[in-house]
DNA sequence: CCAGACTGATACGGCTCCGAAACGACCCCC
DNA sequence: GGGGGTCGTTTCGGAGCCGTATCAGTCTGG
């Protein structure tokens, strides 16, 4: 089901979604969180730090270091997976859940009143 | 025109734009320079340090931080309001309207996909 | 003309993040 | 069972941003 933004409304719609994430009072994630987060949560697991790294094209150290900020809010959770003792498996959380989720709304409104 | 994006689109539409953000070669704007950018560029002149801080919720210093760091991008210009020499003019410039551009087309091109 | 209000900029200490390199833990297979 | 390769993590110096407090320049009203 397309979209199609026109130029103003996509640019509109960004504004006002980053403006209402920098107004809240949320810890603002930045951009490669962002992105991290939303990939362990729309794609289909396994998700490892290697996984990841390739996929947003940067390096293991940024997602190791993205991951122990997002544990800290308790936005995902890591493990170890037990088949392969070197790997570890990036996991879901509810409080995750409900944050994108709230994001989600938000976007999904705002882009109602566009 | 209403845009109606479902919880999916809405997530899948942030998550692509994000990545190919963290993936181009571009110098990240983190979320508040985006916020600050988006507003000189989308709503009516002049802006002032004091005006954009209002309208964020933050402090004056992030805005005339984020406006040195976007300065050296040349994404934004900084002129001396002559008729109060106390304010500070914000104003667009070409490298800033064509990053836009570039942005715009990417929410577009990704939104049409979805 | 000058005290006080108001502007944007700066100093400071602290925190986060970065990329590159090195590290320990682990697996596989000869 | 041991060497080579693959994990994720840590270390290091450097850079950017944060909030608070303070600054110098400018305006305005009595």
């Amino acid at each position: 089901m397309p979209v199609a933004l026109t130029t103003a409304q996509a640019l509109t719609l960004w504004h006002d979604v980053s403006l209402s994430m920098v107004k809240d009072d949320e810890p603002d994630l930045s951009i490669r969180q962002m992105s991290i987060l939303l990939t362990i949560y729309l794609e289909a697991p396994p998700h490892t730090v290697r996984g990841l790294a390739g996929k947003l094209g940067v390096s293991k150290p940024v997602i190791t270091r993205a991951l122990d900020s997002m544990g800290k809010l308790e936005l995902v959770t890591r493990r170890r997976d037990e088949k392969d003792r070197r790997n570890v498996l990036i996991q879901r959380t509810v409080k995750g859940a409900l944050y994108l989720e709230r994001l989600a709304d938000t976007i999904g409104n705002i882009s109602r009143s566009i």
